[in-house]
DNA sequence: GGTTTTGCTTGACGCTGTCAAGTACGCTGT
DNA sequence: ACAGCGTACTTGACAGCGTCAAGCAAAACC
């Protein structure tokens, strides 16, 4: 086989590998020594790249951030119902990119509240939430009201995404229900309860 | 200061250094032989009454979930708009109980899917949940219909209980605004939003 | 063509979780 | 009284981890 540093770049093939293995055997199984076993070179040429292990995962979770700022915003250019289109948006991103998802919001392994590029990541998605929001709410909504609903609406789809992929939610659903139904029906829902404020 | 297994029991000292360590240094300073220094014991002392590492972890969520629970049932009994106190007791619990409430949606660390009494204590917590859809939602709801409400219900809560705790939400909270204002605010939006259905 | 820089590799350190063995002590049966 | 035994640990060892330090071939630059 090879090294699986395939072409060029072994900044890109440690990245690769670190989502690799977090997307088939879990977080817990994250290591840089398999990281770079996999991505066929030393134990320390990860560390020519990125600074430490959080530096690995906070450009991972930039990748995240980006793609789901892209989703979102893509979501919101879209026709249909903003709110429920963005809902369902959010909940697949996360499903399709699970290792991204789960490390974009581990501040203890991607370090978004001292790593500047990932806080500016999470900034950004967070933008494409505020547009969101201007679109589903009153026009001469207030400031604070702004924020709350944003709130709301953010908690009500990230709840239903980290339920899904590590709450006890996917081993609830009801047989014969797919995930795909439950996910666009409980949008359907969000969106429903969101314009009867 | 002597040994912090203070009052006899190794096992309560045990769970309550990894709980204190959590709070204080965060998960990612969490290791076992850390635990045992500080609870005064020998390195492999836990061992003695927990399997591994894992089950350490699966009975500080265990202890979470039932936590989790009582204040919930207590929430619901008590008086008020049933969806509102419950929406702030689960968070209150969070931000309370960090560390439990990290440990507890972690999978890969508490082992909540392959541990019995984890998995068990997680339906418990499930059903408190339960309870709560039975009161806010129609009578004659449908059993999948039921589903999909308790889903929404517990997304919403779940998700801004995560986001205060782990997510890019603390940092972003207006100046003079208060935690607990916001979650009352957002509680009542919730509630509104349920009615609204 | 010598020197610096780049892109790694190899080696070492202390820390980790866990397996294995050892030790001190209280109970139990005789 | 005392051997035998389970309980409640301790001590020691091991491989794997993240990271600091040094080395080294090849490319880039002057």
């Amino acid at each position: 086989m090879g090294p699986a540093a395939a072409e060029g770049n072994v900044r890109d093939a440690v990245i690769a590998a670190a989502v690799d293995i977090v997307e088939s055997e879990g977080l817990g199984a994250l290591s840089m020594r398999e990281v770079a076993r996999r991505a066929g070179v030393s134990h320390q040429a990860p560390y020519h790249y990125f600074a430490d292990r959080g530096d690995v995962l906070a450009h991972i979770a930039i990748q995240g951030f980006d793609k789901l700022s892209e989703a979102m915003t893509s979501a919101l250019a879209g026709p249909g119902e903003p709110a429920e289109t963005c809902f369902i948006a959010y909940v697949n991103f996360a499903l399709a990119h699970p290792a991204h998802f789960r490390i974009m919001f581990r501040p203890e392994l991607c370090m978004v509240e001292t790593h500047a590029g990932a806080k500016a990541a999470a900034d950004r998605a967070m933008g494409a939430l505020m547009m969101l929001v201007r679109r589903v709410g009153p026009a001469d909504i207030s400031e604070i009201d702004a924020f709350d609903l944003a709130v709301l609406l953010w908690s009500q789809v990230h709840g239903t995404a980290t339920l899904l992929l590590d709450g006890p939610l996917s081993r609830k659903i009801p047989a014969g229900r797919s995930v795909d139904d439950m996910v666009a029906s409980v949008g359907r829902l969000a969106a429903a309860a969101i314009r009867g404020i």
